[in-house]
DNA sequence: AGAGCATAAAGTGCATGCACTTGCCTCGCC
DNA sequence: GGCGAGGCAAGTGCATGCACTTTATGCTCT
């Protein structure tokens, strides 16, 4: 019956489900090529297939799953080759997002991602790595928005979307969260004295790095062996 | 009945929806702010509205169409500033693909690429708009592809398609088109010599030009003030 | 007469049902 | 024993129906 649901979040249950389905796949629980199938998945949160199907064609859309027509969906197998191009666009455009931000962000800006910056320091000094993903992802996101360019914040936004689930270790390689505040601190010296094309150069240099030390792990594909057949009689 | 289609094209009922509302929105015929009722669009392409919404969905996410919860959905009104966003943008992802194809692109992409914007040069001779426009889109393709970058690539076609609306008149302005043609020249000449830094920044004025000439358009706004409203008792 | 409220109409959101497609499995055939 | 045709089960694609939300309309009361 429609109007009630059992786990209330928000929003439509439409956008519930993208959410659902889009964290399960980019925190890894669902893998590359897994089989996404809408009664189970319908069944799964207790909705109908309807919305599954509705979500799944937005997921598709953000590139997250495949759907081959009468052939269900998977989620979406990333080719060795697509991943690079996608770690080399995203440097491109944090290159372009850390340029147009030296040259665009207000003072309050400039200042509060001075200001976190510098305390971020002591994150990496108790090698508090949790906390300082937490304040990466931030950092990152202050740089997109500093470009003061809705589409280019859209378009960097997704990319990274697409390639969280290939990010995830990145600062498990040893002395990597060090080496990362220290290119963080080029772009902010950088935006700091507004040179842009420094600022665009540190960026694209430091997504670059973060791509090889992802690179390693991408072959891989840890993670969850089960899921998805449970609710198979 | 499911399994007969009045107007057989390709793909499924939802693709066809997809194709036939965007091609509608990009060219005008669907103004921005107009509403795009699901019961009105099922009617009108003879289908139910389970398809439409679905469609509606993707163009959603594509950018095409805003969606307000319970509220329906109207085609995307872009603001001036985020225009504006998109055309830079646009700016920077040429640049990128014309850096890029300065550095990447085969023997035969250099060769196809400038054989085909010689020829063109007749076109410009005739003030053959039409025809300059066909192969205008095909030159950029070229860009785009030549840069071997399959995200880059998506992203800018998909930013490409977004702005379409907006371009229609940009060969209007008197002398428009011999100008593209010598910008294009720029942008060829300095890939052919592998020179990415000048191949980008030309891409980007070019870009940045069509930006303005388009921008005059923009306000204007014009085309068709009928449909959506006929099938309304 | 105008503001506020009730009520109806329109339209969205989701559930359900059925036809069609695909993939698998079995059975007959060579 | 391998191979192809037929049939079966699972699953997708779309249509339809109903509940809920929003919006338009008319009515009452001040």
């Amino acid at each position: 019956m429609p109007g009630k649901r059992s786990l209330v979040r928000s929003g439509t249950t439409v956008d519930q489900m993208v959410r659902a389905i889009a964290d399960r796949i980019v925190t890894g629980y669902l893998r590359p090529g897994e089989r996404l199938d809408e009664g189970s998945l319908a069944a799964r949160f207790d909705v109908s297939r309807t919305p599954v199907r509705e979500a799944l064609g937005h997921l598709s859309a953000m590139g997250l799953v495949e759907r081959r027509p009468n052939r269900g969906a998977i989620v979406a197998v990333i080719t060795q080759e697509h991943l690079a191009s996608m770690f080399e666009s995203m440097a491109e455009l944090e290159a372009i997002c850390a340029r147009f931000s030296a040259a665009r962000m207000t003072g309050g800006e400039r200042r509060s991602l001075e200001i976190e910056h510098l305390a971020s320091a002591r994150l990496v000094q108790i090698g508090a790595e949790e906390d300082y993903e937490y304040f990466n992802t931030e950092f990152h996101t202050r740089l997109y928005r500093g470009a003061h360019n809705t589409h280019v914040y859209d378009l960097t936004v997704m990319t990274r979307s697409r390639l969280a689930p290939f990010r995830r270790a990145q600062f498990m390689l040893p002395g990597r969260l060090a080496k990362s505040w220290q290119e963080h601190d080029v772009i902010v010296t950088a935006i700091m004295r507004g040179d842009g094309m420094a600022a665009g150069k540190a960026a694209r240099d430091h997504v670059s790095i973060v791509s090889e030390a992802s690179a390693v792990f991408a072959a891989v594909d840890p993670v969850h062996p089960e899921f998805s057949q449970s609710a198979r009689r």
